[in-house]
DNA sequence: ACCTGAACACCGTTCAAGT
DNA sequence: ACCTGAACACCGTTCAAGT
């Protein structure tokens, strides 16, 4: 049985959350999936692209959840958080695609929805959205450092009522 | 005659401004200054280390300059945006640091001054070198990827704004 | 004190050749 | 269609030994 693009997603993903970015190498991937390093390329043009599709995923229970603006970015900090180095991953995504990709559409319509209008909800959204990939990057790199990150969650909420006020 | 810290710093500097960060490897550092690899480790403890170094090197100048809150978080973007990478640097140290390194001291002054409380003071300040750091991160991936980034600046001080509404 | 030589344990990517 | 084998051009770090 030939592998397949899932089996490496899958792969990759567990990698990802179990040991980090760090040990998401294309030759450890290949080495957890039984085959030699070139043969991952058959199936994914390239680390970036393998990369980009864990960031989908890392985001993909929000589609269709509603919420306040404040429950939108506050549920997109947390999926990134769970994950280790997911800021790291997340910020490439939303760097290629800034409109497009999760939490920045939900959030605009949300925002309009509370009564902004459109122009300024777009903004709002892209400002709500790189403070989180901003804070989280902080706080997981302190993470990965055994430093304290005690007082990180209140400055994250703190951040986001300054900016929605 | 021998080599001395400084030299590794600058000639690290220089990699870092001219190639990026992708090119700033130890190896190539000791190929530039014409010693082994080995020898780099006589004057600074890892690559970690040196990175540390630059990103205080990025911000220095601000240390100093007076300014509002506004003019303090603007100034901190133009320096960081100017190093190809830089915000990978800097968000390392930021995470290391968060109230020490600047801009957040130079900002929780300004904002003291222009009549908020200290608690908010200081909690405004990391909000926006977070954000900051978040939305040059997305501006120099994009830059790296020849992607346009005519909307970012804009984008960026109304982000300033919104935070110090 | 400062550096070399050499090693250890790795990287991402390509591509002819095999099945 | 899918994979191996082998290569290309690299990494950060350590450390005995040399000067």
């Amino acid at each position: 049985m030939a592998l397949d693009r899932d089996q490496v997603v899958d792969a990759a993903w567990h990698i990802l959350r179990s040991y980090g970015l760090g040990d998401l190498s294309m030759r450890r991937l290949a080495r957890e999936l039984g085959v030699q390093p070139g043969a991952l390329y058959w199936h994914v043009a390239n680390k970036q692209e393998l990369l980009s599709v864990l960031a989908q995923r890392m985001v993909a229970p929000l589609t269709g959840s509603g919420g306040s603006p404040a429950q939108i970015i506050g549920a997109f900090r947390e999926m990134v958080l769970a994950v280790r180095d997911g800021a790291d991953v997340v910020s490439v995504a939303h760097a290629l695609d800034p409109e497009g990709m999760q939490p920045a559409p939900l959030l605009t319509s949300a925002l309009v929805r509370s009564g902004r209008d459109p122009q300024d909800a777009a903004t709002t959204a892209l400002t709500l959205v790189r403070f989180a990939l901003g804070a989280v990057t902080a706080q997981q790199t302190r993470e990965s450092m055994d430093l304290p990150t005690a007082t990180m969650a209140a400055e994250f909420e703190a951040g986001v009522r300054a900016i929605l006020a």
